[in-house]
This record gives structure tokens, sequence and C-alpha cells, in this order.
DNA sequence: CGACGACTTGACGTTCGCGTAAACGTCAAC
DNA sequence: GTTGACGTTTACGCGAACGTCAAGTCGTCG
């Protein structure tokens, strides 16, 4: 494997199947810090990583901001133990909210059927 | 009970729990149409039985401009036949979406949990 | 008369994750 | 030299559902 090769934009938009302007964007907001050379941004292994672990936590439900927090606690020095800590709370919360939000899809369910009956039942007009 | 008396929008906020600015905003957006005496909104019962309408379509995560769409087939002449034919439909449309939407969540979640079994085993740095 | 509270309109602010030009630089190929 | 593909920055736009002033109007109670 090729592996510690650097990688155009354009390369990791076709890896990763996001835009360019995504990937700058991502940049603005701090989540990963290519390299350059002059003004091209070249990515490396560590900033695919990086960037597989900011789509993860897309999919998932982070924000942003969430993810850049995850992801500033990796360069710690404490051998990850507290990005690892934080991570694993994260998950479990939102865990939790998905839950409450799977409660709550079933009860609005639930009441988009008592409408339908309703609008089965004959008005009195 | 009290029918066909006008009501003013705070006690309108108060009863159903919504802004003033909400019933405003409402209006601008076509879905009611309160009378005035003189700058003051007059709420009638039929206004009432509107905003009821307005905030179940909420709570089922129809958007503003759906529920207006719906409730302006009401004053369709035809004794509200295509309003009915309609909203069925949307609610059934909705239902699929929350149950498609249940199954991203429960995969979320099973993503969630290979996630957090990754960060529980130990890395090789 | 004057204060007070409820109401009014208008307009800009908020949040999120980028999309979409505009206008320009860089590099290899032809 | 020129074309084309790719890259760059800056900056405004969007969509949803209101929140939040600002500045004024209206009616009423004392």
């Amino acid at each position: 494997m090729l592996a510690n090769r650097h990688h155009s934009i354009g390369e990791m938009c076709d890896e990763f199947a996001v835009t360019a302007r995504a990937l700058r964007f991502y940049e603005d907001e701090q989540l990963i810090y290519p390299e350059r050379r002059g003004t091209q941004r070249l990515y490396s292994d560590s900033d695919r990583g990086r960037l597989a672990w900011i789509l993860r936590g897309k999919r998932v439900g982070f924000s942003l901001a969430d993810i850049r927090e995850m992801l500033d606690l990796y360069d710690l020095g404490d051998h990850r133990q507290t990005q690892r800590l934080v991570t694993l709370e994260r998950c479990r919360a939102r865990i939790d909210a998905l839950e409450r939000q799977r409660v709550d899809i079933d009860a609005t369910i639930a009441e988009l059927n008592d409408f339908i009956a309703l609008l089965d039942t004959p008005s009195k007009d």
C-alpha cells in the first residue's frame, strides 16, 4: 500500500465523496489542517484519518462543533485517554438522544394514525 | 360553553402556549386570518380551530408550507373531500418518512455502538 | 391628565452546513 | 503562446421558524 503520500484536494473529494467547498469549510472551522505547497493543500494520511473521523461523526449526527472538540482532544498528549473517554460519553449521550427520538417518532406516528381516524369519521357539516 | 366569542392575541397565547410573534408569523405566512377591530386582532372560534390544526401539524412534523396547503383546501366548496384525501395522503407519506427515519436511527445507533467498541479496543501507539 | 399595559408594524439576527458565483493563480500539455 | 483542468480567496445566499429589539398606537384606570 502506498502510505504517506500526499493527496490533492480533488483526490480527497473523489475518495470521500465530498466537495472541495466542504473540505475548505472544515479547514475554516478548524477541523483539519492540511499542509501547503504554495497555496495548494496537501492532505497526508493522517489528514485522511481525521476526515474519516469527521464524516463518521456527521453520519451519526454530531455537529461540526462537537466533532472539532473531540478531534482537538486527539493532540492532548495523554495517549488519547481523554479523547477516548469524552468521545465515549458523547456517543452514549447521542445514543440516548436517538432513543428518545425514536420514542418521539413512535408517538408521532400514533398521533398521525389518530388524525387519520379523525379524517375518516364523517363530520357534522 | 361560550361559543363564538372573540379572543385577543394574548388570550390565544395563553391558551395555546405560543408567542404572539408566532401568531403574527402564521398570519404573515397566510395560515390564519383573524379579523381586526382597528389594528387589534380578533380570533374567532374558527380561528382557534385553525390554530389547533396548525399546531397539530407542527407536532407531527409538517412544515408550515405543508400546513398552509392543507388548510387552503378547507375552503374549497367540495365539502372538504379534497382536503380529507390530500391530508390523508400526506399523513401516510409522513408515516412512511418517519418509519424510514426510525430505520436510520437504528442504523446510527448500531454504528455508534461499533464506534464505542472501537474506542474500547487498545490501539497500537 | 398621565401612566400603564397590551398591542401594533418593521426589520434585522439567529443556527447549520455548506452552495454558488466572481475573479484570479498555477501548471502541464499541445 | 494558449488552452484546459485544477486550484485559490472572499463573500453573500439559503431555508425554517421564529426571537428580539425599536418605536410607536390604543384603550383604560385612577
